[in-house]
DNA sequence: CGAACCTTTGATGGCACTCAATACAGGTGG
DNA sequence: CCACCTGTATTGAGTGCCATCAAAGGTTCG
């Protein structure tokens, strides 16, 4: 059954917006929307910009319609390390916490559609659906968080820097599923570096033999292009090179 | 007030489980515990017992009584991270995969309390406590996941191996909230490495190390004694050390 | 007691960090 | 439009931490 025939009730501003298709307020029918979007705003906030501050109690929560958010995590002594990025239309917040020890910050340009604690604790006592939208996300961050792990914990430099691209890759597009040959980075190098444990100079370095070995171009220091995706994703230690080893993967897997 | 009246009617072997507590069989009311408990069972299984293949169907779930499982991911060249580690009373398992790429392995003896996919389902049908109870959960893992990455992103090897220490002091003991000053660890070194992304050879010099300072003592290469546990969270890298930085910290935080 | 496994300790080398200098991009004002 | 300036990125040289290789010491079984 097809729900678009309520879209006169649905607000403008929700219409376009890929939270109701893949975000949480997928979960919330048109009139619940309509409350929702009373007390919803929109904001855009240029990179940089802190979203939530570590250790503070959260004010409030919002959809990501654009831009990546990055989630930082901060030692007392300086050394900062980024623990997720986060895409449209990703959910932004910590429900039932007091106050979290990771922070968020906008890396790109972000547009956010903002509301209130209060209203998302209302919505949840109103639709049981929107807290198992809730959870299938932090399912899926916590796939993704443990994916990073094996990359933080056991990958080389080259293939951290090979992986971040592909991640990039396959998040950069909200509407398509795929992974896009072509984006812009939406990070500085420091930024990089923070992500995948290393140091600007080494991120830059391994950029530049990517570049140098023809899987990649580089425009202006951001704008990527992959020209070879099968070497980039050998290059990220993620498909079995050599073939003898594949085979006897194969078929112990297979048992 | 207390539920205790009841407990008449909760299953004997649901009476002294902590998962009645602080997992998620606490979101269940005691005739919900006789139907779960009519499908569940016990297991024990010995350390190295595979209980979760990674890639392979989940065929069902299971809460930890006692002892410690890892979650381990693997790289087509053979490579392994282990990434977390799982105490009782945790749910064990993920909901609404398909198959997910992350196995779990016992690390020591563990005792399970078992039950079929389609018993938990039918439980969410009826209580939507008990997902709450598992979002709840998911988001713990996700701060603790997150967590980890900064060890593994950030942290020196000596760090890590304190991190480790003090991780370990916190979680061990299910009935416990503090930290435990003695306790056996449940890993071999080849797991502490995996889980630490070091060597062997690297994890059992910083035990040296720790154990030559006199901040903790090893016995039978398992059995490990903080004697100083601030200087094991000065040496984890998680409380400041020089006062000038603090201050700052402090100062620009407050704002 | 002996065998298998695990852990510790030592010697050496390589990858990524540090320090330092140069090159580049984007924005501002002349 | 160009000169300038700031923040950002690249490249190079040298060092140190941790991995690798190798061997000996412990522990836990049968």
């Amino acid at each position: 059954m097809r729900r678009d025939i309520h879209n006169a009730d649905v607000p403008t501003l929700c219409q376009a917006c890929e939270a109701r298709h893949r975000g949480i307020c997928g979960a919330l029918d048109p009139e619940q929307l309509v409350q929702l979007g009373r007390q919803a705003g929109r904001r855009e906030v240029e990179p940089g910009a802190e979203l939530i501050a570590a250790g503070m109690p959260a004010d409030g929560y919002a959809n990501i319609l654009s831009g990546v958010v990055k989630l930082t995590s901060l030692l007392p002594d300086g050394r900062q390390q980024i623990v997720g990025l986060q895409f449209a239309p990703d959910f932004l917040g910590r429900p039932f916490a007091k106050s979290s020890e990771i922070g968020a910050e906008a890396a790109s340009t972000v547009r956010l559609c903002t509301f209130p604690r209060s209203a998302l604790e209302e919505m949840l006592r109103q639709s049981p659906g929107l807290e198992h939208r809730l959870y299938e996300q932090a399912l899926r961050e916590l796939d993704d968080a443990r994916d990073w792990m094996m990359t933080l914990g056991q990958k080389t430099a080259a293939e951290k820097v090979a992986s971040f691209l592909l991640l990039l890759g396959r998040h950069i597009n909200p509407y398509a599923n795929g992974f896009a040959n072509s984006f812009d980075i939406p990070l500085r190098r420091a930024d990089i570096a923070d992500f995948l444990g290393l140091t600007v100079e080494t991120v830059s370095r391994q950029l530049s033999h990517l570049r140098k070995a023809g899987i990649v171009t580089i425009e202006k220091n951001r704008c990527v292009t992959v020209s070879d995706l099968t070497a980039l994703e050998i290059h990220a230690g993620v498909v079995p090179t050599d073939p003898q080893r594949t085979a006897a993967r194969r078929n112990s897997g297979s048992t």
